[in-house]
Parts: structure tokens; sequence; C-alpha cells
DNA sequence: TTTTAACTCATACTAAAGTACCAAAGTTCT
DNA sequence: AGAACTTTGGTACTTTAGTATGAGTTAAAA
């Protein structure tokens, strides 16, 4: 956040400065009207492309916030929701059981809980779910 | 595509339009430079965005595109790519058989070969390979 | 008209997944 | 310290999933 504001200002500042200098070059006609016309078009396409990019990551963490608020409103667990990205990745119980350093039974359970707070019928399902709640 | 290469030329021929009007207002004097200078900054801010949003549509089409060669590339079928997309829906063989009207044995064969043909072990697995080929 | 490929279905298994219930250990907050 | 919650794990059981194999049907291509 404070370095979106911090990048956001360095380029307006850097765009006040270029405008006065270009007013000043074609004042004194120090340089080429045409020189300055472009490097004014050139400079403002591509601040256009940043500023578009900007936005759409913004709105890309807008769903990321979401996200958490759903994953509470849902009372997931930490480990549930590690649980829940693991069968996202295709993990077999036994498989997720591995990676976390904990035994399949206790996979099972976190699973199930899952399965009742998404309103699930099975893991597959948990997945489309999890999506359309924008969780993963 | 012949929209997109009429839209893009329309855009270029008023670009350069702005360009001689600018050179030709600067010089005679007629409008004031700060004017000049601004209108050219939020035209091709402008443009700039258009661009982006432009290049980001083209690059779905064409991931778009890149599905239907990689399904035939793995050569599955009519039927298994369906029976694909029910499993992405979450549906379990039994709802599968019953929306396709086909018994789950049949299901069952499908999602076999399926699962040779996308290399994975499990249906989960199979959702997120066919993702990562772009087929979902 | 064969042949080929896709689609269909069945049986008999094995292997995962999921349920139900219980219980201990660890955290966090008061 | 005690309450409340999370995390962990086990047993026993039911239900899906997935494999292997074989076989009949259909539609299109050779």
């Amino acid at each position: 956040m404070k370095k979106t504001i911090l990048v956001f200002g360095m380029l307006i500042l850097a765009l006040l400065l270029l405008f006065q200098f270009s007013k000043y070059a074609i004042i004194s006609g120090d340089l080429k009207v045409e020189l300055i016309v472009a490097a004014i078009a050139i400079v403002f396409f591509f601040v256009g492309i940043y500023i578009n990019k900007k936005s759409l990551s913004k709105s890309d963490t807008t769903i990321a916030n979401i996200n958490k608020e759903k994953i509470k409103e849902l009372d997931i667990s930490n480990r549930e929701y590690e649980v829940l990205q693991k069968i996202a990745e295709g993990l077999s119980n036994k498989e997720i059981a591995e990676q976390l350093f904990l035994s399949e039974s206790t996979i099972k359970t976190h699973v199930s809980s899952l399965l009742v707070k998404l309103d699930a019928k099975r893991r597959t399902q948990a997945i489309t779910k999890a999506k359309s709640f924008e969780i993963l």
C-alpha cells in the first residue's frame, strides 16, 4: 500500500517536471517542437499503459481481500485452508500428509470439516465452491 | 481481425493529424502552449490505456485457441472432454452418469482414459493438469 | 465392405475418500 | 490456572474412485 502511494507520487512529480521543462523548451526554442511533442506523446503513452496495469492488479488485490474475509466468514482455520490448497493442487490425502508432516487421519479430519464448512459432498466440489467463493 | 486492423489504422491516422495540428498551433501561436501539451498528454495517456487493454484481450484469445489444439494433441475425445468438464464442476461419477444419461461404468471408463491421457493419478490432479494445459 | 475409432456397458477387484466418534496435546485469552 | 478452540491422531466402517479386462454397438473412413 505505502509502496503504491510512493510510486504514484514519484510518477506525478516526474510528469509535472516534464511538463514544466517542455513549456520552457518550446518558449525558449532550444529544442525542436517535433521532438518535444514526440517525447510527451511517448511518455504519456507508457504512463497510460502503466496506470492501466496498476488498476488491473489493484482489482486483483481487491479480490484477494474478499478472500480472507470469506475464509473467516466460513470459519475455515489456517490448517484447513492449507489442506484446501493442497487438495486444489490435486494431491491425495496421503501426499498432503507427507508434505505437511502429519498423519493421513489428521488430513481426513481436516478434509471432512472443510466439506462441511464449504457445503460440499466431494473434494472436487470443494474446489469449485472455494473458487466461486474466491477463496482460491 | 479485420476490425482490429481498421481500428488501429484509424487511431494512428488520428494521432498523426493531432501531431501536425499541434506543430502548427505552437509555431503560429494560436493556442497556449500549456493547452496543447496537456491535450497531447491526455490523448496519449488514453491511447496507452487502450492499447494495453487490446493487447491483454488479444492474449486471452490466443489462450482460447491453444485449448482446442491441446485437446487434439492429447487425443481427448468429445465425450471424454465432456466428462472432464463435469469432473471440474465437482460432480461424482454417478451424477455425471445421470446428467449424460449413461451408466456409471461408462463414466468410469472415460475417467480412466482421461487420467491416462492427462497423466494424472486422481480426478483432482486431472483438473489442475487440464487447467495448466489451458484446456479448462 | 471391412476396418478403425469412439462410445457404450458389465463384472470383479483394489485403493482412496469420506463419516462418525472419541480423545489427547497445544494455544490463546481471560 | 481454567475455558474455549485448534490441531492432531486413532479405529471402524461406508462410500466413491479407479483399474483391468472383455465385449457389443455405431458411425465414418478406406
